[in-house]
DNA sequence: TTTTTTCTGTTGCAAAAGTCACATATTATG
DNA sequence: CATAATATGTGACTTTTGCAACAGAAAAAA
C-alpha cells in the first residue's frame, strides 16, 4: 500500500483531522506557544519562515509533500514570529498532537495507519533538519551554494537541474545576503564550477 | 513512572540492546551509510562532530542524557566524516532501528516501554534540532552569542550561569572562528551587555 | 611536582560578506 | 495590453569575519 496516497485518500474519513486548502502565498498557520498542532502537507509546497525584529526573513524549512510541521516540533521558541506560507496551491491536514496519541475511535482506519507511519515521516523530517544543519554549517557562501547544488543534483540524479526556488528565496534559505550570493554565483561561473542558463544549473566539476 | 530511570534500569533486560560504557574523549560511534543504528545516551555528555576535508571541526549536536543519535537520523549525508565523541564518562545503548519496530520477544517489558516513549524522545530531538537551526540562522556572531546565552539562561531560569562548553567548543558549535568570537565577546562586555567572570556569564540586558 | 598540552585572550592583516543603490528583466495584475 | 510589482544582476563601499601568530593561564599527564 502506498502511504502517500493512503493519507491523501482517507484523511477525509477521520473526525479529528481538519483538512483545508490554500492558494499561493497564503498564511497556512502561525506558531502559537500554547497550542500543540501537528500538520501534514498533503500536496503543494510551503515554507516555514521566520521574521526577526529587524524584519529579516529566514526560510527555516522548505516543505513539500508529506512534510510535517506545527508547534509540536517547536516547544522552545524565541520571540520571533514563525509562519508557514504556501508557495503553490496546498492541501493541509491539521491535528492536535495529543489527539493522535489517543485513538480517534475504534473504526477509524485512517487514524491507525497514520499512527503506524508517523515514525517514518518523523525520521524523514529529522533527516531533512540534519541536512539543513549541514548546509548552514558550511563556512562560506561558496560552500553553501556548492553543497546546495550537490544535494539537488543527488536528488535529481543529474548534474543538470532547475533551482526549485527563486534566487531571492535561496538566499534566505542559505542565510546569506542576496547580492553577496549573486556575486559568489558569478565567481563560480567564472571559475568554471557551474554553468547557469536561466533557472537551470549545470555542475561542471568532478 | 519515570522514563529516564526506567530506560536506565531495565535496558539490561533487553536481548537486542547492547550497552557500552565510555570514558572521556573516546569515539562512541562513526556514522556508516549502510548501517541503521539508533543509539540512546543513557548518561554523560557527548558531541556529534563533523570533520570536513580541510580539517575544520563542527559540533553538529551537543548530546546529553536521553539524547538520540545514529544513522537512522542521517539517511542523506555528504562525504564528511561524522563521529560521536564522549565529553565525559558515558553509557550508551545501541540498537539497530529495524529491530525496535519489531518486538524483541513477548516478555520484553523494556522493549515495549521504549517503543511507547520513543515518539516523545524523538519530538524532543526535533525541538533541539530546530533550536540549533534558529541559532545557526542568526546573522552575526553577536546575535549567535546572545541567542545562545538566552537559551541557557531560559533553561537555567537565571540570568547568571556557567557556559557548559569550553569557548573553543562553543565557537565550533556556533560555527564561527574562535578568535572572532572572543573579539565579539569582548565587545559585548564593553557594551555592558554581559559580564563574564571566569566561566560564569551574567546577562545585563532587559 | 614538573612538564606538556590544551585553552584563553589578544592583535594586525586579509578575505569574505553585508549594505545600498540602481538598471534591467521577468512576472503578476488591473 | 499596459502597468505595477517582484526578481535578477551588478558595482562601489563598509563592516564583519576569518586567519595566523603569539603570550599567558589553566588543566592534564608524566
Amino acid at each position: 500500500m502506498n502511504f502517500n496516497n493512503f493519507i491523501y485518500n482517507f484523511s477525509k474519513n477521520c473526525s479529528k483531522a481538519q483538512k483545508k486548502t490554500f492558494s499561493k502565498n497564503e498564511v497556512i498557520t502561525t506558531y502559537i506557544k500554547k497550542r500543540n498542532q501537528l500538520c501534514i502537507l498533503l500536496s503543494g509546497n510551503a515554507d516555514l519562515v521566520r521574521y526577526d525584529l529587524n524584519g529579516n526573513r529566514t526560510i527555516v524549512e522548505h516543505l513539500s509533500k508529506n512534510a510535517l510541521f506545527g508547534e509540536v516540533f517547536y516547544k522552545v521558541t524565541t520571540n520571533n514570529e514563525l509562519l508557514v506560507e504556501s508557495r503553490s496551491n496546498c492541501e493541509v491536514l491539521f491535528y492536535i498532537y495529543d489527539e493522535i496519541k489517543n485513538k480517534c475511535n475504534k473504526t477509524c482506519e485512517f487514524h491507525d495507519t497514520l499512527a503506524e507511519y508517523l515514525p517514518e515521516l518523523i525520521l524523514d523530517k529529522i533527516t531533512d533538519l540534519n541536512t539543513r544543519i549541514e548546509l548552514l554549517t558550511q563556512k562560506t557562501t561558496r560552500d553553501k551554494l556548492l553543497m546546495y547544488f550537490s544535494l539537488i543534483s543527488t536528488r535529481k540524479l543529474s548534474k543538470t537541474f532547475e533551482i526549485p526556488l527563486s534566487l531571492t528565496d535561496l538566499a534566505d534559505y542559505l542565510n546569506v545576503d542576496r547580492s553577496a550570493m549573486m556575486r559568489e554565483l558569478k565567481l563560480l561561473k567564472e571559475d568554471k564550477m557551474v554553468e547557469k542558463i536561466g533557472n537551470r544549473i549545470i555542475l561542471l566539476y568532478e
